[in-house]
DNA sequence: TGGACGATGACATTTCGATGACACGGACGG
DNA sequence: CCGTCCGTGTCATCGAAATGTCATCGTCCA
């Protein structure tokens, strides 16, 4: 799941994308709107996180235009302005939720992943394949009962092929949703990934390769 | 099935063409409106991926000008200009359907698929041929509910005689369609996969030799 | 009956995924 | 502040699968 984080201020700048990496999201940064509209038109998001208040404007405006020209990519706002009426503009304009400051990172976490799988498979928190348990919220796996010490990369591919189960995903879609703007699409690093989650997984076929295709989950009905 | 993606920004290039190619399809890149207008008075397509803007002109002009002489390929647009006139504009001068950046290269793909399908037999997911299935979404065919494993050019090739069926196809057709610009027209490639498929589909005769014209299945009524 | 054409199988080449070794950088603890 | 560990990305290499090439054989027809 990628992320992009529309901020201004020097500090939630680090803290911010700190606290959802850890989450094992991929985040990109945008420092304005003109910044983040650009990020937007290059990449494709499961998420936006924006503040209200950036350097060139309101942020409300920019989402509430590009609803209006069918937009669907989940929003959520970060605001000082706490006022009801704030809040109802927030989610008038085309906001999905909507986080006070101050706020606790881990809170803007659990909504940025809420939103994440609002927009995908219908929010599941935990993820069940064969004998493998994913919990989403506490980002544990386990096999059989075993925890896996998955790590965030491992825990966004598994994450991605499961919720896809029996659907071929290519290495640029993984590329696309796991990894942040500075992953070169041409190198192995889905293969590497796929190979440390294999291992850890201690079955190599139970993520399949389609030649040619990418990689697969599949559904097994009797086994 | 043969695409045509014309795009001149570098990633686009690379990344475009290489999820298409996975999808099974052939693949040529052209760089501007003038390669493109060589390549498609060349070879024959059945679908085109056009960017919006390129080094010589709007994209749109040129299909437009295609469309008053009839030429009826089908058109996908991909753009950054994202109002809805523009939206309007991409339909009414000729594009069949249209991506707005950023996007995500499996929709991409899913969609030229579905144009490619469009064109030809009019949206059949899966095909049939006696008791042979295709399924050309998940890429998978089967005979008599027996999964047979083909390769993309193996896949590429029956599709072709399977939505023209009890028509007589050439190898060069053929090449035309399944191969990109590199293959070899004098060589035996065709032979080579058809024997492959035949062999793979356990009934060597199902694909019929006409001696000096092609390959075809023919319609059998009872059998 | 000879020649053109398709079928066939062996083999060469290319492509692609798997793998392990290694490099880099940040986090963390001493 | 330094050293170590861990996560991650890169690279070279290997091997298997896919694809292309070639020589040969059979067969159909003029």
């Amino acid at each position: 799941m990628r992320v992009l984080v529309v901020e201004d201020n020097e500090d939630l700048q680090v803290a911010v994308p700190a606290a959802l990496r850890s989450a094992a999201l991929a985040v990109d940064l945008a420092v304005s709107i003109a910044a983040a509209d650009e990020a937007l038109f290059v990449n494709a998001y499961d998420c936006v996180v924006f503040d209200r208040l950036l350097p060139d404007g309101d942020s409300i405006r920019y989402v509430r235009h590009r609803r209006e020209q069918g937009w669907a990519v989940p929003v959520l706002f970060l605001t000082g302005l706490d006022t009801l009426a704030d809040r109802v503009d927030g989610f008038e304009y085309g906001g999905d939720d909507y986080l006070v400051k101050p706020f606790a990172v881990a809170e803007l976490t659990a909504r940025v992943l809420s939103l994440c799988r609002r927009a995908g498979t219908g929010r599941t928190p935990v993820l069940r394949y064969q004998d493998v348990e994913m919990d989403t919220g506490r980002r544990e796996v386990r096999r059989g009962g075993v925890l896996l010490g998955l790590t965030a990369k491992e825990f966004a591919v598994l994450e991605y092929l499961i919720t896809r189960t029996d659907r071929t995903v290519s290495r640029s879609e993984l590329i696309e949703h796991c990894w942040d703007a500075a992953a070169d699409p041409m190198s192995n690093v889905v293969d590497a990934t796929i190979r440390r989650l294999r291992t850890k997984l201690r079955t190599p076929d139970l993520i399949e390769a389609v030649r040619g295709q990418g990689y697969r989950l599949v559904r097994a009905d009797g086994a």
